[in-house]
RNA sequence: GCCCCCGUAGUUCAAUGGAUAGAACGAGGGACUUCUAAUCCCCAAAUAGGGGUUCGAUUCCUCUCGGGGGCACCA
C-alpha cells in the first residue's frame, strides 16, 4: 500500500523529491504520512504549511476516486487516512498471497554468504554463540525471503594455539602419571590451568607454542590428540544446533584452509603488501590508520588472520559469493577492519563489501567479559537446560491438558523460542548483562507472547466447521488495524534484510500479535451472528495466522496449535 | 596514550533527521455464564551534561562525564 501512496504524492510533487512515507504510531495522524512539503518548502522558500496544502489539493484532484477517506495537511505535515475499501481490497490482496506475502525478489541473483555459529573446538560452547547462532539463522532465512541465494557457514575455530595449550596440560599430566578423561570439560579444566600458570611462568608458554607448531607440522601423536578434541567438540555442537533449530549448508573448520596459508603468505610477500619485521610477516595498514595484520609468526607459525584471508578467499573465489557477512562479536571490530583493508589490498573484493555483523558482549554480573581463559564461562547447554525446564513448569500450571510427549515438544518450543526471541527483539550492539531471571522471562513482550497468539487463532480455526468465504467487509477498527499490520510486513522484512536488522522483524510481530489480540477481545469470529461475517472473519484469522506464523519461522522460532 | 561500541521512565529495551520520544516489566485501577485471562482496557513515569549544524536533533559534528571492549606474534 505504501507504494501507492508514495507515487500519488510523487505525482503531485511533480520532482524526485528525497520525501519520505511513513506509517505514524500516534493516533489521529492517519495510516500514512509524508513530509514532502518540507523539501519544496526548501527549493522554492516558501514555508512548509503552505507547500503542504498546495500538495494535497494536488493530490485529491488526482487520487483514484474512494481511496483515501481523508487527507489532512498538518504544520507541514501531510496525513492520509485510507478508505475501508481500499483496507477490503487491500486484505484480498494480501489473503490470496497467502504465506508468499512479505516476499521479495529484491536479492535476485546474488550469492550472500552468512558466517556463524564458529565455536572454538576444545572449549564447550558459551552463552556468545547463541547470540552468533541466532541472529545468523534469522538472518539467513530474512535474506532468503528476500530473494537472495544465501550459503550459512560454519567456520569452527579447530586449528590455534588453544591446542597447543590443551595438548601441553594433557602430557604434563601423563608424564605426572595421572589419568586424564577425555572429556570436553576435562580439556577446558587443562585449559584454564594451564593458562593461568603460563602468565607467571613464560616457560611453559614456550612449550605450548611448541606443541602448537609440531601439530601444525604434522606431528602423529598431536595430531591424533587434536583429532579427539575435535571431535568431541564437534559432536557437542551438532547436538546443540539441532536442539536450536540450525543448520549448516558449509562447515569448514580453520583446518581446512591449511594448504592454502603458505601461498598467501608468499603472494603477499612478493606482491610486496606484506614485509618482514622482527621475525614475522606483518601487513602494514598505515595509510587506513590501523595497526599492522601479522600473517605469520616469527617461529613460522600461521595465525587466524592468514586464515581469514584465505576462507575469504576461498568464498569469494570458489563460491563467487557476492556479500559476506560475519555475524561476530563486537570485541573483534579491529580484526575484521584489518581483515577488510587486507581483501581491499589484495584485490580479492568484488562488487559488494563483506560486512562485520556486530553485536554486545555477554557480560557477568560483575560487567566484566565473561571470558573462558579466566575460567569464567556460562554453558549454553546449561542454559537451554534451564529454559526448557523453566517452560515445562510454567506448562503443567497454565495448561494441564497437555501431557507426555506432547509436553515434551510444547516446553522445549517454548524454552528455546524464549532464548532466541529474548535475543532477536533488541538491536543493542551494548552489551549484554547475563541475567537468568531476565533470560527466561516469559511475560509481556516475549515468545510465549507470540505463540498463545497464534494458538488461540489456530484453535478457533479447529473449532469452525463453516466454509470460509471473504463476502463480507471488514468495518470494525481491530479488523482494519490488523489488515494496516498486515500491510507493513513486506516493508518490515525489506528494512530487516537491508540493515541486518532481525529485531526489526521481531518488533514487527509483537504489534501484529497485538493487534490480534484486540481484535481477539472485541470482534467474536465463531459467535458472529451472521453466517457471512463469521466466514469473512475465518478468513481473516486463517491470514493473520498465516503471516505470524512466517514471521516467526523467519526469525528462526517454531509455532505450536495448541498452547 | 590511540581506536571502537554504548549512555532514553524505577528496570529491560524501541524510535531510516520529523509532529505530543513508543513498548514491556514493576506500581495503581478495571474486564472472565461469551472463540484459551500466558489475554484485553485505563493511568503515572525518561533522552547523562555543555556547545554547534537546520525549518526540525534521542539520531549528525564537537567537548566533558560515565560504562564496556580492543590496540604485533590467542581466536
Amino acid at each position: 500500500m505504501i507504494e501507492e501512496i508514495r507515487s500519488v504524492i510523487l505525482k503531485a510533487v511533480g520532482k524526485d523529491a528525497e520525501f519520505e512515507v511513513s506509517r505514524p504510531k500516534i493516533s489521529g495522524r492517519g495510516h500514512f504520512s509524508t513530509n514532502a512539503a518540507f523539501f519544496l518548502s526548501k527549493i522554492n522558500s516558501t514555508p512548509p504549511s503552505e507547500e503542504a496544502e498546495k500538495i494535497k489539493d494536488k493530490i485529491l484532484a488526482t487520487a483514484p476516486a474512494g481511496y483515501f477517506e481523508k487527507i489532512e495537511a498538518a504544520g507541514g505535515f501531510i496525513n492520509f487516512w485510507v478508505s475501508e475499501k481500499a483496507i477490503n481490497a487491500e486484505f484480498k490482496k494480501i489473503s490470496s498471497a497467502g504465506s508468499a506475502w512479505g516476499g521479495s525478489k529484491d536479492g535476485a541473483g546474488q550469492k550472500a554468504i552468512v558466517e556463524y555459529g564458529s565455536p572454538n573446538i576444545g572449549k564447550p560452547l558459551h552463552f556468545g554463540h547463541l547470540r552468533s547462532t541466532i541472529i545468523g539463522q534469522a538472518l539467513y532465512n530474512i535474506l532468503k525471503s528476500q530473494g537472495y541465494k544465501v550459503v550459512s557457514w560454519n567456520h569452527p575455530g579447530d586449528w590455534g594455539k588453544q591446542f597447543g595449550i590443551m595438548i601441553a596440560a594433557y602430557k604434563e599430566k601423563q608424564r605426572a602419571g595421572k589419568k586424564v578423561e577425555l572429556s570436553i570439560g576435562e580439556f577446558l579444566k587443562l585449559y584454564v590451568e594451564y593458562n593461568a600458570r603460563m602468565k607467571e611462568n613464560p616457560r611453559l608458554e614456550e612449550v605450548a607454542r611448541e606443541e602448537t607448531k609440531k601439530l601444525q607440522y604434522g606431528d602423529g601423536e598431536n595430531v591424533r590428540l587434536w583429532k579427539k578434541i575435535y571431535d568431541l567438540s564437534m559432536g557437542e555442537f551438532a547436538r546443540v544446533s539441532r536442539q536450536l533449530g540450525v543448520r549448516f549448508d558449509v562447515s569448514h573448520g580453520e583446518s581446512f584452509y591449511k594448504p592454502f596459508l603458505k601461498r598467501i603468505v608468499e603472494e603477499a610477500l612478493a606482491r610486496g603488501i606484506a614485509i618482514k619485521s622482527q621475525g614475522a610477516v606483518i601487513i602494514p595498514l598505515e595509510e587506513e590508520g590501523l595497526p599492522p595484520f601479522i600473517i605469520q609468526k616469527s617461529d613460522g607459525a600461521y595465525l587466524y588472520t592468514t586464515t581469514d584471508i584465505a576462507a575469504a578467499k576461498y568464498r569469494l573465489e570458489k563460491f563467487k559469493a557476492d556479500k559476506i557477512l560475519y555475524i561476530v562479536g563486537d570485541e573483534q571490530y579491529l580484526h575484521f577492519e584489518q581483515l577488510f583493508a587486507v581483501l581491499r589490498r589484495l584485490g580479492y573484493l568484488t562488487s559488494q563489501n563483506p560486512v562485520h555483523i556486530k553485536f554486545g558482549l555477554i557480560l557477568g554480573s560483575d560487567s566484566k567479559k565473561l571470558s573462558t581463559r579466566a575460567g569464567k564461562h556460562i554453558s549454553l547447554a546449561e542454559v537451554i537446560e534451564e529454559a526448557i525446564n523453566k517452560s515445562a513448569g510454567v506448562l503443567k500450571e497454565k495448561a494441564p491438558d497437555i501431557k507426555g510427549s506432547e509436553l515434551e515438544k510444547t516446553s522445549r518450543i517454548i524454552g528455546i523460542d524464549s532464548l532466541k526471541y529474548n535475543d532477536l527483539s533488541q538491536n543493542r550492539s551494548s552489551n549484554i548483562v547475563f541475567d537468568w531471571e531476565k533470560m527466561l522471562s516469559f511475560e509481556g513482550n516475549s515468545a510465549p507472547y507470540l505463540l498463545y497468539t497464534y494458538a488461540r487463532l489456530r484453535s478457533i480455526l479447529r473449532k469452525s466447521k463453516s466454509v470460509i468465504r471473504i463476502s463480507a467487509d471488514f468495518k470494525s477498527e481491530a479488523e482494519k488495524r490488523v489488515i494496516m499490520k498486515l500491510d507493513e510486513f513486506p516493508e518490515t522484512l525489506r528494512l530487516a534484510a537491508d540493515n541486518y536488522y532481525p529485531h526489526t522483524l521481531a518488533l514487527y510481530l509483537y504489534e501484529l500479535a497485538e493487534a490480534i489480540n484486540n481484535f481477539y477481545h472485541t470482534e467474536p469470529v465463531l459467535g458472529a451472528t451472521e453466517s457471512s461475517v463469521r466466514s469473512s472473519r475465518l478468513a481473516f484469522v486463517r491470514t493473520a495466522s498465516a503471516i505470524l506464523k512466517k514471521g516467526l519461522n523467519l526469525l528462526g522460532l517454531e509455532t505450536v496449535e495448541r498452547l
